[in-house]
DNA sequence: CCAGACGTTGTT
DNA sequence: GTCTGG
DNA sequence: CCAGACGTTGTT
DNA sequence: GTCTGG
């Protein structure tokens, strides 16, 4: 599956690439900032990561996202789904009416920016957790949600129902990590990417919550799974869903009239059939937190300190490191320091390519809130198990009657991404 | 009616 | 939020 | 996802 | 083993 991938480029960075595949793109975060998202060649659960979606836009002016071969009812479910938390947050009040400036990207041959959705990268944080979420979930609870099951979207209801109608996304990675398991005890991270050198595309789901004690909004993401194609076969049994950039796949999976789950979508939820590469890479991928370029790297086999070492005297960093220091040996202890050393004097060395890699999330919500974490307890009373957990409002509402029937909407929209199905 | 789950992977 | 179980 | 921690009493 | 942190 997937629960560890690169993304070392900038925004500025994916937004050319995307640019570079007639993708186009309408807003993005800024390199440098609050919202910028982690750029690190280990990218973990619970970081900030790049998500691609359309952008819906503030609620009430749904008329003008509406394309012209639009009926009523997609108008009328336009403005419904527009009441879910949608609010723009980049806009910090300029936004709306005039502001779209189709100026910046591909092809606008033609005057079609006003028919079209705006799309746009976002930062969003890694494991989903839903709207109705009331407080900050578990952790354990959140890693169970970085990923979402093909075949999980196929069954009715359930804990994706709202999301898999209306809030389909890409999340972007340049690949993604599986450790191979050789034995009980042994696993072996690889790396998966693209032959063509292409970003990879995901398919995901996001969602927006705000909790009670605290009215911040926070926007999550997983990554879609399904089953692993031949090729990765050999190293485990799921993959997540890689999209082709661009194609009609891609669109159709972000298209806002496509606002119920349909046979069609399910069925772009299928293993990859392009060319991957795949190839050992360095252990120290394992441990969160390091990060360095050298991840990406194929290793000859299992003797992977020595490229990291190379790597790290190539860019004159490591002057002191002796060669017999990166030779595996019995006594682990030793060999760890050594790596340890190695990685310290490089980012001391400040490696442009890890670059603000380092940044740290600034996750406090807010500074009133406690931390969730647990608190020390006087006296023999045993570790507390304040098990934080995610309760649903427990509203004394009626059912609404379901606006249910109506046409699939598959109708007809003017044409945006470059055409390679 | 209310309360509680709602999710994935991997290992057994 | 929606659905299921009691 | 993986790696790493997982504890107490008493004194300052 | 379970839980937390990244």
């Amino acid at each position: 599956m997937c629960g560890r991938y690169a993304l070392a480029l900038r925004p500025s960075q994916i937004r050319q690439q995307f640019q570079d595949y007639n993708i186009p793109v309408d807003d993005a975060p800024e390199d440098e900032g609050d919202d910028a998202p982690r750029q690190s060649y280990n990218f973990a659960p619970g970081y900030h990561g790049m998500v691609y979606r359309v952008d819906v836009g503030d609620r009430g002016s749904a008329h003008r996202e509406v394309a012209t071969t639009a009926t009523t009812s997609d108008r009328k479910e336009l403005e419904e789904r527009s009441q879910d938390q949608e609010a723009d947050v980049s806009s910090d009040g300029l936004t709306n009416s005039a502001i779209q400036e189709p100026s910046s990207f591909g092809e606008d041959k033609e005057t079609s920016s006003n028919s079209r959705p705006q799309y746009k990268l976002q930062s969003m944080k890694w494991g989903l957790i839903p709207f109705w979420t009331k407080r900050n979930p578990d952790y354990a609870a959140v890693l169970k949600t970085i990923n979402c099951r093909d075949d999980s979207l196929a069954q009715p209801g359930g804990m994706w129902n709202t999301m898999k109608k209306g809030k389909r996304c890409i999340v972007v990675v340049e690949g993604f990590y599986e450790w191979l398991k050789k034995g009980p005890k042994e696993k072996v991270p690889h790396y998966v990417k693209r032959k063509d050198g292409k970003l990879m595309l995901l398919a995901g789901l996001w969602d927006c919550v705000t909790y009670e004690d605290n009215g911040q909004r926070l926007y999550t993401y997983t990554i879609i799974t399904t089953s692993s194609n031949e090729q990765l076969r050999f190293l485990h049994d799921r993959m997540p869903v890689v999209l082709e950039p661009g194609s009609e796949e891609m669109k159709a999976w972000l298209d806002p009239k496509r606002h119920e789950w349909s046979a069609e979508l399910q069925t772009i939820l299928k293993p990859y059939r392009g060319e991957l590469e795949v190839y050992p890479v360095s252990k120290d991928v394992g441990k969160v937190g390091n990060n360095s370029p050298t991840f990406v790297i194929p290793v000859a086999s299992k003797e992977n300190k020595l490229n990291i070492a190379n790597f790290f005297q190539q860019k004159g960093a490591a002057g002191k490191v002796k060669p017999e220091a990166t030779v595996k040996k019995e006594g682990g202890d030793e060999e760890k320091k050594t790596v340890e050393e190695l990685q310290k004097t490089t980012d001391d060395g400040g490696m442009d390519t890890s670059g603000k890699g380092i940044k740290r999330e600034a996750e406090s919500p807010s500074p009133s809130e406690a931390p969730p974490t647990k608190k020390a307890v006087t006296g023999s009373v045993s570790p507390v198990k304040a098990r934080l957990k995610i309760s649903a409002t427990k509203n004394p509402v009626r059912s609404p009657a379901k606006g249910k029937g109506k046409g699939d909407g598959s109708q007809k929209i003017t044409k945006f991404f470059g055409n390679s199905a």
